[in-house]
DNA sequence: ATTGATTCGTCAAGCGACCGAATCAATAAC
DNA sequence: GTTATTGATTCGGTCGCTTGACGAATCAAT
């Protein structure tokens, strides 16, 4: 076989160069900081141990740590036999991290250290006057946490910002903020960037109330998990083969548009979402209004006469317990996940979860783990700093380079075939 | 600070030490095969370029791979200035893989070479007797492919088998086969496993189809994919990430127990699935009767009299796109897929998928791109064999032990917390 | 036919990074 | 005080990638 290189050179890309001198040292510090983590204070011998290092590799890499501030000395042990070991932990100062939970009613902003460590937290009603005065107002509040801890926001290399709506995937901009004003024609991300001085991330709030409890909450160490909010809307996070799922729109769990309770083309249905129109906040006080009901104001007082012995609030309180457990039978069908969570103001409430527990087990053909949010409120800010923690963790120890699967060849022929 | 070293050991676990040394190579050769894979035939010189290695490094990997016999030579470069070049390519001796189809009607198989072509392809009935007796006959096909291409069941080193049912994803095992007699009761992997001589993978047939429409049908090149499969039942193969879906129990995408079309707590709906109870072919067939409708035997005649002008069974015809529609619409609400396929027997006929696309449109609140399967009945087979390829190209070249992200510590303490 | 330009593949040297073994250091146990 | 044990460092040795140089092979031009 006899082949002229001219046409093979022609459509030849050049693979995007991964620089393979290196990575093994890169590797290396990677599993040092991976023990440093979960093992700290730890001394040189013992990472060895752990991360099945030699000793004198590990003590390079520490050194470098130690040069770069990544770590830092604590002490030594006491009361072994043998020679005193040195131990070390991360250093505060080799990085912060800043989350952000913006709601429409409440702002939450935190911070953490590399290793995880959260150092302040604090909460205020959102700004109600919307757009950039939101902004400034989460400058106020990071600049403010930052000084608390004796420190600036110079420090800070990484921000997540939760956020209603949909979110873009690819450019990372909000496409779809209802609740909070002026959000939508106003570049969040750039401006907080530049008012914070480190980049920012945004991502849905729901999804990231979902990495909170997989991080912190009651779903740790699951890799398959569906996190149901009902609030003032209805909506979903998936986490599936230990990733988020966030769709090709970023509107994957946009489960107020589930053709479920009433006619899926109707046009109030259409315009809000079918599901939502029933479920969220002004569905119940809807539906409560259109049962004779009336005095009410919020959804949550139907909840709260509901518990407290109407008969009519409780019949729309089912009613919004059956379409909650009809969406999350949905869901289990056709995600099987492994733990179902329940949250939002109105999802996490332990009556609430027990009815759609209870109706699930009637719709569902294989039982579902079924827990209430542990992280409440908090869970927003809390999946917000994991994210950050993990590109920080990234950044410097990132191996992306390598974990591309092997490419099947596209321009396969069939020779054969017989019949 | 000071710590006692004797509790901190106790809770030490050792990492699964990843062989650090020598990944370098392994990526190298990782690399001279994915060029390979892409390029070939192509001279060492090439492989230099592509890969962005070195000359010398890829002269060895070369060298490797030749007395491996995973790469031949296939002649010289001419025409050009300077010294001409040595040719080479994967050799066909590097290994064969194995993809199976197992339906209820059809037994597919099919062999391919280590650089994904597919060498040659054959189907017949499958054995009505079922249990074993279709063991043998996949064992037979098996070898007699083996035989047609001068070689034998030895160079096949991975084999994966597409079946109808629930796979289990942890231990392989299939769960649920309604439509092959016998098929529960036996470990049908250890049994293929061990007449085949090499490692057998199962699979869910619509994931499989799934991910054959992904490497060789309409859905090249995209991270987002959902697998509408309507014939004898209703599935859904869900790809997420680049990566299947398969769940907790391996039952993603049962959407026949989707509670559209019907009570979900009647009985018969419980049993079968409301969703499949409805649009499946018997439930096609129940409902024609039940409109009124006699003398039709299958679904497939429904569908036919339907295009023939019959307006009865179009009725019925129109109410299983509308029901397949809102399944859709629900998929896409969740998962937010970039497209659509729809295949199987009955979702592949271009007037029902028109059906289908229209309701949809009105149903969902962003369009979606809707194809129809373009491999049809051997979409299963095409993608077992990209899995077994898959699998195989793992085996030499898998970097899987680098590739898990940096896990976050656990216990984390909230050191402070305002208001 | 000779010469020059070009390209392929190999050899040699150097460097970064890993490891095991040996050695020094520091401490508890006896 | 001696011994056993453990921590940390130093010393070769090996692997693997890179660069630069060089011989071999070919085309093109004289």
């Amino acid at each position: 076989m006899i082949v002229r290189i001219g046409d093979e050179s022609n459509n030849m890309r050049a693979l995007p160069s991964l620089p393979i001198a290196g990575v093994s040292r890169q590797l290396s510090r990677r599993s040092a900081f991976e023990a440093l983590l979960h093992h700290s204070p730890i001394s040189r011998a013992h990472l060895a141990k752990v991360t099945g290092l030699s000793k004198q590799t590990m003590s390079e890499v520490i050194d470098d740590f130690e040069r770069q501030g990544l770590v830092r000395r604590v002490g030594r042990t006491r009361g072994n036999v043998g020679r005193t070991a040195v131990l070390y932990e991360l250093s505060p100062a080799g990085g912060h991290v800043l989350g952000i939970d913006l709601g429409a009613q409440q702002l939450t902003v935190a911070l953490a250290d590399i290793a995880g460590r959260v150092l302040a937290e604090v909460h205020e009603p959102t700004d109600s006057r919307g757009g950039t005065q939101v902004i400034e107002q989460i400058a106020r509040l990071a600049d403010h946490l930052a000084r608390e801890h004796h420190t600036h926001l110079g420090v800070i290399r990484s921000i997540v910002l939760a956020t209603p709506g949909v979110v873009n995937p690819r450019t990372g901009a909000i496409e779809m903020a209802p609740n909070i004003t002026g959000l939508a024609h106003i570049n969040v991300v750039g401006l907080l960037t530049e008012k914070l001085g480190s980049p920012v991330v945004c991502e849905n709030d729901i999804n990231l109330a979902l990495l909170g409890e997989i991080w912190h909450g009651c779903a740790q160490n699951v890799g398959n998990v569906a996190f149901l909010a009902l609030g003032t809307g209805i909506g979903l996070g998936l986490y599936i083969n230990d990733r988020l799922v966030r769709g090709e729109n970023g509107a994957a769990g946009e489960i107020g548009y589930l053709p479920i309770g009433g006619d899926p083309m109707q046009a109030e249905a259409r315009a809000q979402g079918c599901l939502e129109y029933q479920v969220g906040a002004s569905g119940v006080v809807r539906r409560h209004r259109e049962a004779g009901g009336s005095g009410v104001e919020s959804a949550r007082e139907v909840f709260e006469r509901a518990q407290a012995g109407d008969p009519l609030a409780a019949s729309v309180v089912d009613e919004t317990a059956r379409l909650t457990a009809l969406a999350a039978a949905t869901v289990i069908a056709t995600a099987d996940p492994k733990l179902l969570v329940l949250g939002g103001s109105v999802g996490a409430r332990p009556d609430f979860a027990d009815k759609v527990a209870r109706m699930l087990v009637q719709l569902s053909p294989r039982p579902v783990e079924i827990r209430t949010s542990t992280l409440g409120r908090r869970a927003g800010v809390v999946g917000a700093l994991s994210v950050a923690l993990r590109r920080l963790h990234d950044e410097f120890f990132g191996v992306a380079e390598l974990t591309a699967p092997l490419p099947l060849p596209q321009a396969a022929a069939r020779d054969t075939a017989r019949q």
